[in-house]
DNA sequence: CTGAAAGCGCTAACAA
DNA sequence: TTGTTAGCGCTTTCAG
């Protein structure tokens, strides 16, 4: 058809309504703007309004113009809905944690957000709290949304996940690891070298006797910091006392219970390392709560490099892990399982990288110089 | 139609394919299991599946039954995209916070995801960040989804939010204050019962001198925790010298400059109390590197009762607020708009209630018995 | 109380 | 290149 002219008056065309087989006016219905307002007022068909929309490159750009235009004087959106009813694609993605309250995370979704809502997708988020129902509640909660890709950052690979997305052809990514099958990737990230950097940054201190909180070793995650730790140790030359290496469930709960446990050994290591930060912050209240001083009576390092690293007291050394890296690399793995076309080159996937970050919690161990002097002793709870 | 007898064999009634005009048939459409399928195993009309899964209570309990188990067979649910485009209902609710690593809401969100999870709806969270343009991109982003509500929970009514969405009649509710419109709710929160416990407390330690480092008095509950300070202050006969209330932001940084600015002043006072407990942990690293002792040299109390303040060291005296009820307050206001028929009685709402939580931060001030003893001294920094 | 049929707002063939 | 049209899977009148 083609108006030919486009209508240079602003007011809104007042004869305007269903074009279809529009018997009745509908009801309550203000100033409800959709497509066809949109096509009417520029002058095209809804289908022309759909393609400039999306970018379709076949568009007149005159046309294309002209209906963007209209969409900006009449602050058109297209809803989400029907788009996605049709299309099959919801432009939502799914983002799985172990556990929200863990600062760790909450820093991960602010990256993960942001990439998201930029390539215009918007996220569904979800907290497992390592229980498995709730691994199942979310999972369902995902299908049923219809997202288009999931994230699953609990730091484990759940094949239960998988198989349930796989069936409905879903995406998705995890950590560390997961089945070689289609529609699935990774993020590799390089544990060892900043576990080597603390491994090492303890030794020269002159710690010998180093411990382990790990996570929860059902983990994937968590295992590999912990084998990480075992081989950095190995290649240094020392060895870790079974005792000293004990599981804990990256909580604050866990990293007290955990050095309770610790203290008491009637042979104690001089330092540990945490599989995550909150578990450290965890061993620094036990401490506290022992009466004992860090670094002076023990020495401590976390990883993650949560923010709040830098506030505990003293300020915690600890392994830092870019959460943001984590959260790009993961957009980006799902955009290009969902735009196999994308000339995006599939670029390499580095692992991401791990590094130390020393501030105040680590020290000379306990009969170094300064205490031998001193004299002093350590107390230890029952 | 209706093959009046159901289906005995499990087997998928092989036949099936789109019954409507059904020219070709569906290329690559595997399994999928729409609400024709169960009604054709079921032997009913999809309208009588759609009314039974809806829990209309005028469909015969039988054929409810019947189709309930069908659906339990094929593990069918509903497309949620297409309930949502024709109900005009998207069961998604909107929960806006101020800054998702502000560990205070995690914990809001996971108790919030839980109680609209068991409403059978989902959350969209979105973070302001304090930032006006955060604020109109996470408003588009909710009203593009079509959020059936939105719990802003900034702490700080922001019109903004509210007329965006008023004009599309979602309704919002707020903490502390909220405009006098239809559709819209607040939270009011005991602020006073909380603080004055707190005042009183450090007042029954001795303390005269208290300080208190508000959040960014913009936002409306950082100004109502500010002003219930003072008016305990004053209730309980003391004075707040107008240099000891201090503006922070509810960060870590801000807790740390606050405290740093305080520690700059001839006339310091003995004991802060902050407007949250992020702010505290900021003010505790501050005294850790003035070398100052908590609450040897300073009483220091938070708000909010993170799960971290337990974990400080020492663990944090603060006033606990319960986001727990928060949550769930907000979404019964919710829900109460959304079905204003549901006979829920509207039920009262009092005010959230707030109170203080005794740990470790808070002691004699200085100039007190023991240090008198002491000869102590305070070192400043310039 | 149940079924047939009309769309919800949009995208994607297919035609022109 | 643009317009027409058929649905996406569901809820909801409106008849029966």
């Amino acid at each position: 058809m083609s108006s030919s002219s486009s209508p240079r008056t602003k007011k809104p065309s007042t004869s305007k309504r269903k074009n279809v087989s529009a018997q009745r006016a509908p009801v309550g219905t203000e100033n409800k703007i959709d497509i066809r307002v949109v096509a009417a007022r520029a002058g095209v068909s809804i289908a022309t309004v759909s393609r400039a929309i999306n970018h379709v490159p076949t568009v007149d750009p005159a046309l294309a113009e002209r209906v963007w235009q209209v969409v900006g004087e009449l602050n058109y959106f297209p809803n989400t809905q029907a788009r996605a009813l049709v299309s099959g694609r919801s432009r939502l993605l799914g983002l799985i944690v172990s556990e929200i309250t863990n600062p760790f995370f909450p820093e991960l979704i602010q990256e993960f957000e942001q990439v998201a809502v930029e390539r215009g997708y918007e996220i569904l988020i979800a907290s497992t709290n390592y229980e498995r129902k709730k691994m199942e509640s979310c999972t369902r909660r995902m299908l049923e949304r219809k997202v288009d890709g999931v994230a699953v950052m609990t730091f484990g690979i759940e094949e239960f996940f998988f198989d349930r997305f796989a069936a409905d052809k879903i995406p998705v990514v995890f950590i560390d690891a997961a089945p070689l099958r289609p529609l699935s990737g990774f993020l590799a990230v390089d544990y060892r070298a900043g576990i080597y950097e603390a491994v090492q940054h303890l030794a020269v201190l002159g710690h010998r006797k180093i411990g382990f909180i790990a996570g929860p070793l059902r983990l994937r995650s968590a295992a590999a910091r912990k084998a990480a730790f075992v081989e950095c140790m190995r290649s240094i030359g020392l060895t870790s006392h079974q005792d000293w290496l004990v599981e804990g469930d990256h909580t604050l709960e866990g990293g007290r219970d955990a050095m309770q446990k610790l203290l008491a050994l009637p042979d104690q290591p001089t330092a540990v390392l945490c599989s995550n930060d909150m578990t450290a912050i965890g061993v620094q209240h036990a401490l506290f709560e022992a009466d004992l001083k860090v670094p002076d009576d023990l020495s401590l390092i976390g990883f993650d490099d949560i923010h709040l690293a830098e506030y505990t007291i003293p300020p915690l050394t600890t392994v830092r892990m870019s959460c943001k890296d984590l959260a790009l690399r993961a957009v980006n793995l799902l955009m290009e399982q969902l735009q196999p076309e994308s000339a995006k080159a599939k670029a390499a996937h580095p692992k991401i990288e791990t590094k130390l970050v020393v501030r105040q919690t680590t020290g000379l161990p306990r009969g170094a110089l300064k205490d031998l002097a001193a004299g002093k002793n350590v107390k230890t709870r029952g």
